[in-house]
DNA sequence: GTCTATACCTAGATAGAC
DNA sequence: GTCTATCTAGGTATAGAC
């Protein structure tokens, strides 16, 4: 079986290439301007090839979706790990990767608009799954984080969740960096410290 | 000239009856996703009428747009009348209103991605200028209320301007509407108190 | 300026050979 | 599984009569 699975190897490494490309465009243009034959042509294959390994250009944003929560829970596993650092922290660092990637062009973005990628994504077992997970370990976080009195206590944690999440499609990182007056790093600082102490003065 | 202006005056109505049906379908669904179909079904005459009236269905979102900026604009002349409020009371005053703009689901919303609708906007005259407008307004406040020491005055104007700005596409109110599990009102106190206070605790 | 009917094109998806 | 060639739907825009 040696030969079957160098064939499953490959067609995993084809597929990881597609995906790679869609995560970019998503980026990059959003679902609705992306076209399928972007895609085909940035993986350098036919269209018609890239429709035996996903089914519809819905099914590639998925699969690059559900990239990016392999991926996020892949940092949360890491973050974990860190026994001596707080839920607090954990979080802080969880916002600083989401907009690194946002800076780096690689946060992949899907409209909540559009109801044909909503649907599909809604219907999707794996995807659904990964989502479940990253809130409910978030969602720990949050509530201990406000126990610890670090995280303010009489917001909702849903309300913290979606606040969080809200930080990866956060218009502001693009736009300062399009001003180009601000390096990556000073954008991502006073992102994040908007997003703790918001605008008003005073600690 | 009685009857020209009668005329004019018609026009006038129906194009604004236009821009009401495009400015709810661009909050609704975005400008990739409404059809000049669906406007002109919204309006209720045939989409060749609509073409007499604006040239594409970019000048239809920018038309929207710049209502958009009148509307914001006559709000901030409103604010300014307040002779007692500060600049950091009239600034909120602002991102309270926007809120509740969008909660409403009246504010469109032009994806920053596009690039014909981008580049025609970037074209337009009147929204240049009335964008330009409100920027110079806002930047006044925002200064102000960082020299009164309301608004922290290490961060740099505009970023204060594009958190405010991005606060009229911020996805959460929308989520935590659609979440069921609090009013409007709710939802705009715990907006505005992220937006201001950010998540930490304490005051 | 309003309508009906239509031109034109893009983009998602498929057929069929290899 | 990959390709070339093609189908088809839907969406922007326009022609031409009234």
């Amino acid at each position: 079986m040696a030969r079957l699975s160098f064939r499953e190897q490959v067609l995993r490494v084809r597929e990881d290439a597609i995906v790679t490309s869609v995560n970019r465009l998503l980026a990059d243009k959003g679902f609705d301007l992306m076209t399928v034959d972007e895609v085909a042509a940035d993986v350098g294959i036919a269209k018609a090839s890239l429709y035996k390994h996903f089914p519809s250009k819905e099914a590639l944003a998925a699969a690059a979706m559900v990239r990016l929560l392999e991926r996020v829970l892949a940092f949360l596993d890491q973050q974990a790990a860190r026994a001596e650092a707080t839920a607090f922290q954990r979080l802080e660092a969880m916002i600083r990767w989401a907009l690194a990637l946002q800076l780096a062009g690689e946060m992949p973005t899907v409209p909540s608009q559009n109801s044909t990628l909503r649907a599909e994504l809604m219907a999707h077992k794996t995807y659904l799954e990964l989502l479940m997970q990253v809130s409910e370990r978030l969602g720990a976080w949050i509530e201990q984080a406000q126990a610890d009195g670090e995280i303010d206590p009489t917001l909702p944690p849903e309300v913290v969740l979606f606040t969080i999440y809200a930080r990866g499609c956060d218009p502001v990182p693009a736009f300062l960096k399009g001003s180009g007056n601000f390096t990556d790093e000073q954008i991502v600082e006073w992102v994040m410290r908007i997003c703790l102490r918001g605008l008003r003065a005073g600690a």
